[in-house]
DNA sequence: CTTATTTATCGTATATTTGCGATAAAGGAT
DNA sequence: ATCCTTTATCGCAAATATACGATAAATAAG
């Protein structure tokens, strides 16, 4: 059982569904913040604020790397991430869709 | 292996990574989609419009439940819910200032 | 060249999520 | 009272996520 019925869903709650996911574990949302405040790609320095291991960082970076969410150059030994604005900036228009719809519905209800 | 670190991230994080696991999944997000379309509450009829058993939109709903984001009272052998829209509007503001203050560095980014 | 550093990936263990059927509990209908 | 409807919960199976150590691959340093 357990099968995945993503497929039955709309394309539109598939796609939030999923950015919510890519942030919805605290060490990805450090990881962006930690982007964020440095005025430039980070070469390495991320596995170091972290308090989890090398290859579990390297995980979660892959993870918003499939996101969209930051993208990565490599630098000699080292890879250079940092935050892919432009698809920030989408995500954040999806999320405000998304509260701003539910919201629009707010002033009819009759109940509670 | 596979510990839970959550307690080693800050409090914001791990707040709003529950907060986006919560809206983490289409059927969830249907739920609240449909919650907010209708003009009341809704005692039943909400399996009805999900690909999911009876059994499964229950669980989903006490996850919702479990975040905050509705609320549900019992009425004879109906259970009814309904978006719990004051804290609706917190997760709204907490996504809000996650992005506003990420976006804020944007400018000072001398990279990519 | 050899050695160290850095990061991605693999393999593995555990935890959590997802989904369903079966059942329970509670109320409504007859 | 019995039967039906509705919904929560239990128990289970499968899928996914999390975390780590070990290792590979690539460059840098000596």
């Amino acid at each position: 059982m357990a099968v995945n019925k993503k497929d039955q869903f709309e394309a539109e709650e598939v796609e939030l569904a999923d950015l919510a996911k890519a942030i919805s574990h605290p060490a990805r949302i450090a990881i962006l913040k930690t982007l964020a405040q440095k005025n430039m790609c980070i070469c390495g320095e991320i596995v170091e604020v972290l308090p989890l291991a090398q290859s579990s960082v390297s995980q979660h970076l892959r993870e918003l790397l499939a996101a969209g969410l930051i993208q990565g150059t490599i630098d000699g030994s080292k890879s250079c991430y940092c935050i892919n604005w432009k698809a920030f900036e989408k995500v954040e228009k999806i999320f405000n869709l998304f509260f701003s719809k539910t919201k629009s519905y707010e002033e009819k209800r009759t109940c509670c």
